[in-house]
DNA sequence: ATAATGATACTGACTAGTCAGTCTGTTTGT
DNA sequence: ACAAACAGACTGACTAGTCAGTATCATTAT
C-alpha cells in the first residue's frame, strides 16, 4: 500500500524495505508495545535472524521509521517553500505539512501518536522532533515578522500552539476519517493564520 | 504533594487513596508500560494483593485516574463558566483549563501524554476524553456564533484544533517548564480568540 | 460479658505465560 | 574460499495476576 519513497524506486524492495515496511505497518496500528517481532517477521516474509540482522533491536527500528518519515517531511517542506517569502512561506509550509500528513496516513501516526507515551529514550526522540519543527515555525514566524507581515507576538508558544493545532486535528482524522482533507485545509489554515493576524489575499 | 480533592479530605488518606496517589506520581513519570505493578506496591506502602482488592488490573487502576482528573476539569470548568455568557464563556472556560492543567502538573501530564499510544482500550478511551471536551468547546463556540460574536467558521475544526493547541503547549511546559504559565496564558488566549476573530476588550 | 460467626481489608510467596534477543547453523553471492 | 544475508528453534529474564491465609472489626447468639 503507503510505501514511503525509498532509495531504489525501480527494483523490488530489498528485505531490509520489507521490514521496515511491515513494521510500519503494525507499529502504526497496534502501537510499539503490542507489535511483536514476531509479527512483523511475519508481515515481512523473513525471519528472526534477518531482523536483528539489519537492526540492533526493536526500539531501534521503531526509531527509524520516525527518523525517515521526519526526514521526509522535512525535505518535502522545504522543497515546498524555496521559492517563496515572508509570510507566505509559513503557508506554504502548512498547506504541505497538511499534504503529507494526508498522504501518508499510516507514518504519520507513528510519528503523532504511537511515539507518545513510551519510555524516556523514545521521549527525547519526539521532543528532538517536536523541536525541530516548532524551530522551523517559529523560524519562518520571525521572518514574517520583521518583514511586517504580521504584529510582534510570542513566536514560541505561536509555535508550539500551531504544531497541536495541527497534530490533533490530523489525529482525530487519522482515527475516524473526519472532517476530510478538504474540511481541514479550508478551516485550519485560515485559523492559524488569523491568529497571528494575517489576512490571506485570495478573496 | 499534589494530592487531588478526594471524598474525604479532613481523615488521613484511605489504602485506596494512597494507591491512586502512588500511581499516579509513578504513572505520570515512568508512563504505563515502564511503571511495575511492584512499584506502586512500594510507593503506597501496602501490598499486591491489596492493589488487586481495591482494582480489577493494571489498566482498570490507570483509567480510573485519567477519569478522575477528566472529572475534576469538567466540574471546574463548569463551575467557572456558569455565570458567563456567549465568547466570555470559550474564554472563561480557556483560562480555567490553563489554570487548573498548570495546578495538577502530573494528571495532566497522565491525560495528555501518557494515555496516548497505549491500546485499543486506552485509545477508546483517550477520544472519548477528547470528544467530551471538543464537544464542549464546541457547544460555547456555536453559542458564540448564534449570539453574533464571532463569525460564521468550522467550529468542529476549530475545536480539536484549539484543543491541540492548549494540549502541546501545556505538553512543552508539562516537560521542560518553560514557557511559564503566565507566558502561556498571555500568548495563547489571544491567539485562540483571534484565531475566530474575536477582540478582546481589555486593553 | 463473652464467645461464635461473618464480613471486609489486607498480605506476600508463588505461578504461568510472554517475548526480545541469541545462537547455531544454512544459503547465496563474489 | 569467504563473507554477507538469512532461517528459526531456543532461552531466560521479567512481571501481571492469583490465592490461601491472616488481621481487624462489627454483629449476633448464649
Amino acid at each position: 500500500m503507503t510505501h514511503l519513497p525509498t532509495t531504489s524506486p525501480t527494483e523490488q524492495p530489498s528485505t531490509r524495505e520489507r521490514i521496515m515496511d511491515a513494521a510500519l505497518n503494525i507499529f502504526s496500528r497496534k502501537g510499539y508495545h503490542d507489535t511483536r517481532m514476531d509479527e512483523i517477521v511475519e508481515e515481512a516474509s523473513t525471519s528472526k535472524g534477518s531482523i536483528y540482522f539489519h537492526f540492533p533491536n526493536k526500539e531501534q527500528l521503531f526509531l527509524a521509521l520516525v527518523d525517515q518519515f521526519a526526514d521526509l517531511l522535512e525535505r518535502r517542506v522545504n522543497e515546498a517553500i524555496a521559492s517563496k517569502q515572508g509570510m507566505e512561506r509559513v503557508s506554504m509550509a502548512l498547506t504541505t505539512v497538511l499534504e503529507t500528513f494526508g498522504k501518508y496516513r499510516r507514518p504519520a501516526k507513528l510519528l503523532l501518536v504511537q511515539a507518545v507515551g513510551l519510555g524516556s529514550i523514545f521521549e527525547r526522540k519526539r521532543l528532538e522532533v517536536t523541536d525541530r519543527f516548532a524551530n522551523l515555525i517559529q523560524g519562518y514566524l520571525d521572518e514574517a515578522i520583521i518583514e511586517g507581515d504580521i504584529q510582534k507576538v510570542d513566536t514560541q508558544v505561536v509555535a508550539h500552539a500551531w504544531m497541536g493545532a495541527i497534530y490533533n486535528v490530523v489525529i482525530q482524522w487519522v482515527y475516524t476519517g473526519e472532517p476530510t482533507q478538504e474540511r481541514i485545509l479550508n478551516a485550519l489554515l485560515p485559523l492559524l493564520l488569523k491568529s497571528v493576524g494575517y489576512q490571506q489575499d485570495g478573496k
